[in-house]
DNA sequence: ACATGTGAACTGCTTCACAGCG
DNA sequence: CGCTGTGAAGCAGTTCACATGT
């Protein structure tokens, strides 16, 4: 198989969203061009990115929409569900736990961890919080990716014990550079980043171009 | 000046971070193959990004961290501080406004806006809930930049109404693709869409490859 | 006729390698 | 000598344009 640009499994994601919003429309059938208008691409785009993994569409109609949200599910592994664990109770932590949006695609957090006795034991969405000191004991359980919502300075001394633990995949919401091994899978949100690129481009408007989106 | 690539002013942000806390360890100097290292870069990249905007650095030396910190903040526009509107007092924006990272480099939320009658009056962190009908009114005082912490299906509606009122940046949480006229910048953080960069990642974890930080 | 799939051209970002200066 | 600043080279991702299949 080709090499697959990062960019594209993010389009891919979007576009598989958008089909399934169709399909409840009852739409049988989506041209290149219109999957990227809605999608904010163009066709070319949309026919290269799924170009990397087979042939999908009719020359002269377009694609099934059921037939590519299904092979597009299956591309982004979404056809199982994944075990998710959430480190870090705070105000973040209880934000993502409830955040639907997770559910949706199979992702089940599983498991809340936090350092704080206070919040140990509390009950969030169902959840007992466990302590961090049973880390290891509860990942021990086969957990496929942790989220961190932990202190800036807590988050790499986690990270260590999380990959430790085996599990290859992290989403880290704090605003640091995390090093993880080779073979572990992480992606960093850090919102203040996002913030601080749009004050760069209200500081330069003069110059007056639209920041076009990127997330 | 030249034209400036988005991934350098993401980088910038965290050369600034870094110096900010070399800076508090009263380290005098740095040379760009240190602060790549901590970066999690290369030095020939952090020589180029400054390169854009001019030269602060000293042959044989290195870059002096106070001088260069503050060269930083200029270019991003840190210097002066941004008003900020949440639109959105959901679970997701009630942990964003607790997010103490975002004051730290003058983002300061100060108005709060919530379509629900329930929450409209509360305090929240200091702040009144404002109701969704008044933001008109509230952006009239001049708001640079907001933050959307709506459900997918207003935002939006909602973005519209911000851009007609005169802001021209906004940080979108919602997991949808924001349609916004040029001049507009726009961030979108759709934590959905990393979670299914993870699953791919894992589903083709066969091929072994990991995953380098982007976020 | 129409829309896909794809090599080729292009654009833009990163890496290289070295001249230039402290 | 050490480290910066930068053209040039290299690489990756996007766009173009058209041959191909229905």
């Amino acid at each position: 198989m080709k090499k697959v640009p990062g960019s594209t499994i993010g389009r891919l994601s979007v576009y598989l969203r958008l089909l399934d919003e169709v399909k409840a429309e009852g739409v049988r059938t989506l041209s290149s061009g219109e999957l990227a208008r809605r999608a904010g691409t163009t066709a070319a785009q949309v026919r290269k990115d799924l170009s990397l993994f087979g042939t999908f569409g009719k020359r002269g109609v377009g694609y099934s929409v059921p037939q590519l949200s299904a092979a597009l599910r299956s591309i982004l592994g979404l056809e199982r569900s994944w075990r998710v664990v959430l480190v870090g109770a705070g105000q973040m932590g209880r934000a993502l736990l409830g955040y639907q949006d997770f559910r949706r695609q199979g992702f089940t957090i599983e498991a809340v961890i936090d350092s704080d006795p206070a919040k140990v034991g509390q009950r969030l969405q169902g959840l007992e919080v466990l302590p961090l000191g049973r880390l290891e004991e509860i990942l021990g359980a086969g957990f496929d990716i942790a989220i961190l919502a932990v202190p800036a300075g807590a988050a790499q001394a986690v990270a260590d014990r999380v990959v430790r633990a085996g599990v290859r995949a992290m989403l880290n919401f704090a605003p640091v550079k995390l090093q993880v091994p080779e073979g572990v899978a992480l992606k960093t949100v850090n919102m203040a980043l996002e913030l601080e690129g749009l004050s760069y481009v209200l500081a330069n408007a003069t110059a007056q171009r639209a920041v076009r989106q990127e997330g």
